[in-house]
DNA sequence: TTACGTGCAAATAATTTGCAGTCCC
DNA sequence: GGGACTGCAAATTATTTGCACGTAA
């Protein structure tokens, strides 16, 4: 049930396990959500053009801007509930808005200050020494890494 | 001109240089800050006790417990001036509030899961392996390591 | 004195919630 | 048909701004 697999070529879109509409619903009913009209239109525009980094105010606008009716508290709600379905990551950003991203398995994030975006760290693997032992009945859930990158000169 | 300064036993707090609240007044002088009151009154709280990671929120209350009146949006304006400073440094925290570091050394942080708090990573050097090269025109600004911790069992 | 700061309240931005109506199963 | 979902608008929460007044140098 990897998202990848929507960005199959359509050559078997005939057939329905291979319609990327029809894996999409799939996914969303494997995380116990019905797949309403608005959550395929956001699902679509968040799993079907690889790994994006989206805030509710942005995936809005994108929205309409693709003639798809939704409301910013359904883009809000979703979200959430995409979160919390396992389908998206929440990301850790300086600054007032929540970023979401589509990429929830491991890996890590350069962010570009001036323009406060984040982008994927290509690297397959990152490790970290030294890294300390938790305090007593704590136990690591997960190691974020951000390089923060400037423009040179 | 270092924080740790200001944490000097109180003995010599009859000389002048030795006063933790001149050291205070000369360390805002030095980033171009007049040491008014309020300035003053903040900077003790953040720089007094050790490194913390404070909200414009947490802060403005902690002020009027300790009887020191001063309105939510001069916090809100004097963590940024210290922030421009270099005096704090503005943490990358997912969710929707604003942090803020006293630690200004290169160093990394627990996030803890539940509680959304942060605590500072006492290890004195932590190495992440297999960086990769940041993209053309760009070089690394800071490398943030949060190490995410939940509760155990 | 006088430019820089501060307080207050109003403006803005970001997000959540309540509820009536709509739609999937 | 019925409970899950959505849209709208109003409520909350987080932060910024404008302006009259205060204060450090």
């Amino acid at each position: 049930m990897d998202h990848v697999d929507l960005l199959k070529p359509a050559d078997s879109a005939t057939r329905q396990s291979g319609c990327p509409v029809h894996q999409l619903k799939g996914k969303l009913r494997g995380a116990g959500l019905r797949p309403t009209r608005q959550r395929v239109a956001l699902g679509w525009m968040l799993f079907g053009r690889g790994d994006r980094h989206v805030s509710a105010e942005g995936l809005h606008e994108e929205a309409l801007k693709a003639r798809v009716p939704v409301s910013l508290a359904t883009v809000y709600n979703t979200l959430h509930q995409f979160k919390e379905a396992g389908l998206l990551r929440q990301v850790a950003m300086e600054g007032s808005k929540t970023y979401f991203d589509t990429n929830v398995s491991d890996h890590h994030h350069f962010f570009i200050e001036g323009e406060d975006r984040m982008v994927d760290i290509p690297a397959p693997r990152l490790d970290v020494a030294n890294l300390p032992e938790p305090p007593e009945g704590m136990e690591i859930a997960r190691v974020d890494v951000i390089v923060r990158l400037r423009k040179k000169g």
